[in-house]
DNA sequence: AAAGTCCTAATGTCAGCACAAATAAATTTC
DNA sequence: GAAATTTATTTGTGCTGACATTAGGACTTT
């Protein structure tokens, strides 16, 4: 059972204990080291391997069963879980889902205004009345071919942005130059027929399928930072997730 | 900022300290007793407020701030996330969530056999060549309308099943009785139109728009125990899902 | 008055210990 | 030989204690 996963532990790091020993878990995972099923050794055991205490290992192997990499049992030990499983759904932007994917996305700004929100806007995004928001559409190509057509509001008061910016680079990550820490989105993803400017803007027929979602972004101070109304062509994207029963 | 949340705790119990704690902010905070925005007391005071150790605090409000409930800052203090932040989508049925919103559905049994697993249904199941699946199709309603197609493969190893069960109730809870325990899940939403069987079946006109799902359950033990590809009517049913910054 | 520095309060991390509860295997008993 | 009981193993829960890190306000200095 000499389990030995070839990890090791620095404790000059400024990377807490308890991640170290999340990532070089998912390592072993990912890389095949540890192989679906395969039994760890218990925690108090892995713990002393490491020279940690049995929390920080504990505080470790809960992530990693919270994020269904592992399955624990009372009194019989922990497993890593079957395999293929993919990783759960990123609170990211569609942009960074390309690029992490090695596909080269780009950016057409149909759209670009800066304005007083309608009444909806300042309900959603739980703005005094009078506010100021970015309002733009885009359209969205991957190697030439049109993937999604996509309406955002942003709230005005938190980065600086333009169309040569929009064009450039994804949403989130110009926020997040901005200063603004995500922590979660509400998102609801539906299904429609496309009409004829959809059609006509992701070159697709008419009535054709589409996936839309409807997202809005709460940042670490609890403002509510951005929504948006986005339709993907069905044949080109969907949504894939993992959930985990806690 | 005496931040009397109304919440006792009972040692007697079997339920776990810190999720009573867990409960009961809940509880405050959807009865509106915490407002959002609000700062509670620190992790310190609370904790001797209730009599528990600053761990056990500590693990309760870990848990909040996972679901989204909560948000903390170093050296500032927690507070009540903005509001509004529906539950995350949960591992569940569609029969489970429509019966907890208080309504009725009804299912039909469009066919069922009990049958050797086609190539793809074993690997998807991860099963060996030659095993013996349920095999599946039901019409689920809501007040008399069609709601969802569903599809499904189930092994025949967990638990007995026939034609009367399905129609009485969800497959997770016929599996459940049966001693599986779902750690996970993953899944996919798309979107598709519908064919002529589709429409006929759902009352829809055929070239309507359909949401689609493709999911596969697995089980504490590591087991996939069922493989699913449903449609919804788009006008009747969306997902909706909470997304966590980790 | 503006800038920089110090201090305080709060969360973040880590250690070590103790006992409870569930599971599975080994043992005993009938 | 089979069933019931005990025992060992492993995770689950909870406590005490300590120090690090960060944010923000208060204070001092220029």
């Amino acid at each position: 059972m000499a389990n030995n996963l070839g990890l090791s532990i620095d404790r000059s790091s400024p990377v807490p204990l308890y991640h170290q020993v999340v990532q070089g878990i998912e390592a072993a995972i990912y890389s095949g080291v540890l192989e679906p099923g395969s039994r760890l050794d218990n925690e108090i055991d892995l713990a002393a391997q490491l020279n940690l205490s049995r929390p920080t290992m504990r505080k470790a192997m809960d992530e990693l069963v919270r994020s269904g990499l592992l399955v624990r049992k009372r009194g019989v030990g922990t497993q890593v879980v079957s395999s293929q499983v993919r990783r759960p759904l990123e609170l990211s932007s569609l942009y960074d889902d390309l690029t992490n994917n090695g596909k080269k996305p780009t950016t057409d700004v149909l759209s670009f205004a800066h304005l007083e929100a309608d009444e909806a806007t300042l309900a959603t995004l739980q703005l005094p009345a009078g506010s100021k928001v970015y309002h733009f559409t885009r359209l969205r190509k991957v190697g030439g071919k049109p993937l999604a057509l996509m309406e955002n509001w942003v709230r005005d008061d938190i980065a600086d942005m333009d169309e040569a910016m929009l064009a450039a680079e994804g949403l989130y990550s110009i926020l997040r130059r901005g200063g603004v820490n995500f922590r979660l989105a509400t998102q609801r993803i539906g299904a429609m027929t496309a009409n004829e400017y959809q059609a006509s803007m992701l070159e697709a027929a008419e009535g054709s399928a589409l996936v839309t979602m409807e997202r809005t972004a709460v940042d670490d101070t609890g403002r509510r930072v951005e929504t948006g109304h986005h339709v993907y062509r069905a044949d080109s994207y969907s949504f894939e997730m993992t959930l985990v029963q806690r």
